[in-house]
DNA sequence: CTACCATTTAGTAGTTACTATCAGGATTAT
DNA sequence: ATAATCCTGATAGTAACTACTAAATGGTAG
């Protein structure tokens, strides 16, 4: 329930109060059904349905079928704290609190969705394919930030390089193991960058 | 024409040879279309009209619209080159030999086709996608291929850690960097699996 | 050359993701 | 209360993709 992130400000309106529970209901529902039945298996009828909208509303909440799943509010919190860290870190230690800094308190329920999720993605090539398309934007993002940090161009060829290694490490590990938790996943990606700024000697 | 590396051997039944012809065809008219009118307003109907064969006939060699775009025959011959290196050498050496070997003595008109698709994948964020796809399946290639030199199990973290890491460079830059020809873009994989190598420190 | 078999092809019909548009109803602002 | 705005549902349409069938073609044996 609630894969929403929002602090429920108090003043929010009528109008927004509904977009957001038919947000929830709609990814709620394609989820539950995606699980039952197969990705392929389902049709964006019946999650209407099950979601007790309208197909033409599915659309207007979510782009494709495909962002019903991939939909992720961790990967902004994510950035949010890698950005706050000091400037004196080097990226890569500043990604691995940033990292440990959201999922350690993060709410078990939360962690239920993004189990859920990887668990549909990790059955579905398209899907796979989406993902890594989020991931390239995160690489897009994360030279940003690095650059903002060191004063450097964004454009510039070594920060390219590191970014790109870095995620490089997300998607090693995301897409070839597929049992492990959530959380395991967190602390693999962890001792991932910490071998990656040490040196990859192989 | 010809985007086929096959390198013809003599006894080639007439099927087998048309084909070839057939899927040359069908993804040079439909590069050719691409371009012309961009991704998204080609149909397969015109591209397979302008290839003189039936929808049904497109589909019969390329499972998917994407894939008329995304065939490449060099990655495979990268992949033969790092298999082929000697194992005294680093992984990242391997690779970095492997990719000018194979690049090296790649004849113009090759370049060209490796040319267009970029571009046309740069501007479409679907195909994007999917071309990340396919550098995971990289990812887990290229992790085997480094189990097998180093004599380790594929499945060991350190392994994925530096394939992800490797691919996430060719990632990085690809997906940053528009303007540039590919043989600067091999340069700058060069360029960047030497830093990986000496290690990143930002 | 002919007859036969396997493969490739075109054609047809259907499903489904996705788009565009619009009228009616609910929410908000005045 | 009224007007402006936004959200929803409904309809109609496009295009990617699938399953199937019948015809044409290439390979092969007599």
């Amino acid at each position: 329930m609630r894969p929403l992130a929002d602090a429920d400000l108090p003043p929010l309106g009528l109008r927004e109060r509904k977009k957001a529970k038919t947000l929830a209901a709609i990814q709620t529902a394609a989820l539950r059904l995606f699980q039952e039945q197969g990705y392929d298996e389902t049709t964006i009828e019946q999650i209407a349905a099950a979601a007790e909208v309208s197909p033409s509303t599915f659309f207007r909440y979510f782009p494709t079928k495909e962002d019903a799943v991939l939909l992720d509010l961790t990967d902004p919190l994510v950035i949010d704290a890698f950005r706050a860290q000091p400037p004196e870190l080097s990226a890569i230690q500043a990604m691995r609190n940033a990292v440990r800094t959201v999922f350690d308190q993060l709410p078990e329920e939360e962690f239920e969705v993004v189990r859920q999720r990887e668990e549909l993605i990790f059955a579905n090539p398209e899907l796979q394919a989406r993902m890594l398309g989020e991931i390239a934007g995160m690489v897009k993002l994360v030279t940003e930030i690095v650059a903002e940090r060191t004063g450097r161009r964004s454009d510039e060829f070594e920060l390219r390089v590191l970014a790109g290694a870095m995620m490089g490490v997300v998607f090693g590990l995301a897409l070839t193991q597929p049992e492990k938790s959530p959380r395991d996943l967190i602390a693999l990606f962890d001792a991932g960058l910490e071998q990656l700024e040490k040196g990859l000697k192989l």
